[in-house]
RNA sequence: GGGCGAGUAGCUCAAUCGGAUAGAGCACCGGCCUUCUAAGCCGGGGGUUGUGGGUUCGAUUCCCGCCUCGCCUACCA
């Protein structure tokens, strides 16, 4: 609603300027007054034109208000403070828009993005700061679904990577195991891992402690063994990119395992994904040989023949003088070329090595294959195979041999990467090729969608059992580290939630049976954390708490929650439906309906306008009068109901729940959820305030009663919207 | 050295494109359960927005200097 109504008032005031200054405004500042006595948007425009046109702010804001005239869904304008624009709602005609059936929202068009979130090392169990992670690009996914995006979930497993390396050490030179060994260790932990609470059981705990173990174990023993660890490490780690032996073979195991626990830890919170592209697949595939022959065709990669990156391919890096000087690179190999720009004379010292000089390719290399992939210019396809059944759809792996049966997947016009911010170098790198390689509109609408990591309190170290050193106790917070086995893991915190409300559902609810209490407590623990992930905006640092994150109260899901439930309980107790309130009020509004549109929207010649002006303390209710003739009474109950000093409360419910879209747009535009965090507790901190001061089911006059619990439906309805966008359900009772 | 981010109430965090009186939660103090659930509500104390300049009608926000902290900057992945 109050979107619609900024984006009118927008086009009008444009149309103002337009008309009587001859001027063109992009756009009309609109912001929020600091309270519902200046109205409810208003608009500085005045102000900032008054250098333009050597005028005293005020007299601008006048003649503007003036011109206006009136506008449909609004009461009236008034200049205030130094020159400030405020817009009046047509309250009733506003709360009529909220209660209004809300449309399925139409597909804005062929917008097809690409998430990819999670992302884990699928060697280890996942800790807080993967939750994070996939909090945050979960609750992304459900903002665009809801703005009408078609949307791909992608989980990138890096299979073959230093870090599952390290574990297959770990399982055969540490603990000496043999490939059937290892299969019989997985079973066995997922048949133990079943059972109710048996996180703790999952190969991924065996594996967090293994890693660990290994990591360790790589700098003890005389220089020599560590050497020999070395090369261990990295013949382990060449046998798994190469693939098709039996090292190859043990970490494809433990990967597969442990990635599928970290799924099942995933559903947990309600994530869900569509595909799992691997490293090995990019590997075997040969998308890096597709990507380096474009890469060096567009200059993009040169060979360094000096300095110490001679023998390698090398990009230069995005905002870098050599990045910014003009004509490309491709020709500055040629030593003899002295001529011209200080930057080609010289060789970068600071340029990215792609591929090194024994002719292996880095990371960003097969990076970058990946996201020409993900934009559809690769010329490449992986195989795609079923891997995981979720209630309403399949989670795919990518496959060298794939089903001959699939979905299509790639070709996005948008992608957003939820990856932590210590990695947007090697980010800003691809989107760097990307931009080199002429593919302009696909490096515009990639998204780095950074966040900064989440680390224990020294005090929350401690409560766990970790050696703090001085040094880490001294400050504000400790990284985790999976290499360190330092973390608090995903499954023990679900666990602690659960643990720690459940005793509170129990009491609470000692009518309910058994799995119902289990059910509460389980989508209070979920609310509790994921809100906990989500109310931080994505740059800063979470100092991780358990205080914190165990807390119920205030700002947090659970008390969001818990106004949902109130309104539940009102309707159940009043013996109707939210469902049954808003049809009688959209009946009530559906008699208003029937006056000609041209009057809804009067011509704003410079009588009428003058009479706004000079009417500023002109009621609604009079304004309408002037329109329509006489009011239906339901209409003016209405207004009454929502004007005054002792309704102010009311209203403010009311506007807040007609924020909902504004919200949106703001949150996507921002890629920044935490704002629909920030709205849904409002929402919930109006509702409580208005149930503290009305009580609705002993009103006596029966309109006013409807009124209320329209009100209150209204709430519930937003609240229910907002939390599923956030990924927390919303319990019948807690 | 260079790049990015941060510094706001005792603590954890907000503050839209530069706008009106810098807001929440926690903690603390004082009230409110015979009324739709007290996981709640009301009231109170709490601020030189790190610091010094600049830009202008107006700066937590933009620019410059300085201080402090974190991350990145490998022919690791």
């Amino acid at each position: 609603m109050v979107l619609e109504l900024e984006k009118r008032l927008d086009a009008r005031v444009r149309a103002v300027l337009k008309e009587k200054y001859s001027l063109d405004v992009a756009n009309v500042p609109l912001e929020t007054p600091p309270d519902l006595h200046l109205g409810e948007i208003a608009t500085p425009i005045a102000l900032q034109l008054a250098r333009t046109l050597r005028k005293a702010p005020k007299i601008i804001a006048q003649e503007i208000v003036a011109a206006l005239g009136s506008v449909e869904g609004f009461a009236r304008f008034e200049v205030a403070g130094a020159g400030y624009i405020n817009a009046y709602l047509d309250r009733a005609a506003a709360a009529r828009m909220v209660a209004a059936p809300q449309s399925s929202r139409p597909s804005q068009g062929p917008l097809h993005a690409m998430v990819e979130h999670t992302s884990i090392n699928p060697n280890k169990a996942a800790h807080i700061g993967h939750l994070r992670n996939a909090i945050l690009g979960d609750t992304f996914v459900r903002l665009l679904r809801a703005a009408g995006y078609k949307v791909d979930v992608q989980n990138y497993i890096d299979n073959t990577g230093v870090q599952v390396a390290d574990v297959v050490v770990g399982f055969l030179h540490l603990e000496k195991k043999s490939l059937a060994e290892v299969r019989t260790l997985i079973a066995d932990c997922e048949k133990r891992c079943a059972g109710v609470g048996g996180h703790a059981a999952g190969i991924d705990y065996y594996c967090w402690d293994l890693y660990a173990r290994t990591s360790s174990w790589y700098a003890e023993g005389t220089t020599e063994d560590q050497a020999e660890r070395k090369k261990i490490r990295l013949d382990t780690l060449h046998l798994l990119e190469h693939g098709g032996n039996e090292t190859a073979e043990v970490a494809e195991l433990i990967s597969t395992a442990v990635l599928r626990r970290h799924l099942e830890t995933m559903l947990r919170l309600g994530i869900e994904y569509d595909l799992l592209p691997r490293e090995s697949e990019i590997l075997h595939l040969k998308f890096w040989e597709a990507a380096f022959e474009k890469l060096k065709q567009t200059g993009v990669l040169y060979f360094e023949n000096e300095g110490k990156n001679r023998g390698c391919w090398v990009m230069t890096r995005p905002g870098t003088l050599a990045s910014t000087a003009s004509g490309g690179r491709s020709g500055s190999t040629a030593s003899g070329d002295l001529s011209g720009s200080q930057a080609s004379g010289e060789t970068d010292e600071d340029a990215k090595v792609i591929v090194r000089s024994n002719g292996t390719v880095t990371y960003v290399g097969k990076d970058i294959a990946y996201h020409l992939w993900k934009f559809g210019l690769l010329g490449r396809d992986f195989g795609y195979k079923r891997f995981f059944t979720y209630r309403n759809h399949e989670c795919w792996i990518s496959a060298e041999h794939g089903e001959a049966d699939h979905p299509h997947f790639g070709g996005a016009t948008a992608i957003y990467n939820v990856i932590d911010s210590r990695q947007s170098d090697p980010q800003a790198n691809v989107i760097q090729a990307l931009r080199g390689m002429g593919h302009a509109d696909q490096a515009e609408h990639y998204t780095h969608f950074s966040y900064e990591m989440v680390a224990l309190t020294p005090r929350c170290a401690e409560e766990l059992g970790y050696s703090v050193s001085d040094e880490d106790k001294k400050k504000a917070y400790i990284e985790v580290s999976g290499r360190k086995g330092f973390g608090v893991k995903a499954d023990d915190l679900i666990d602690k939630l659960i643990a720690t409300v459940q005793p509170l559902v129990d009491e609470k609810q000692a009518a309910s049976p058994e799995p119902v209490r289990r059910q509460i407590a389980r989508q209070i623990a979920i609310g509790a954390l994921r809100y906990f992930m989500l109310k931080v905006t994505r740059n800063s640092v979470i100092a991780f708490d358990f205080k914190d994150a165990l807390s119920f109260e205030g700002e947090t899901g659970p008390y969001i929650q818990y106004a949902v439930v109130r309104i539940r309980n009102i309707f159940r107790k009043g013996g109707t439906t939210p469902e049954a309130i808003l049809a009688e009020f959209a009946k009530q509004a559906s008699r208003q309906v029937g006056k000609p549109a041209s009057q809804q929207e009067s011509v704003p010649d410079a009588a009428a306008a003058a009479e706004v002006l000079k009417g500023r303390d002109l009621s609604r209710a009079a304004n309408a009068e002037k329109n329509d003739g006489a009011l239906a009474p339901e209409e003016s109950a209405l207004v009454s109901y929502l004007s005054g000093e002792e309704n102010e409360d009311i209203w403010s419910l009311w506007l807040r729940a007609g924020r909902f879209s504004q919200v949106l747009e703001q949150c996507i535009n921002t890629s920044e959820p935490a704002y629909l965090a920030k709205h849904a507790f409002q929402l919930a901190q109006e509702f409580a305030n208005f149930y503290h001061r009305h009580h609705i089911l002993t009103e006596e006059d029966p309109a006013r009663k409807t009124f209320l619990l329209a009100s209150a439906a209204v709430a519930l309805r937003e609240l229910v919207r907002a939390l599923a966008l956030l990924g927390i359900e919303s319990p019948e009772a807690m």
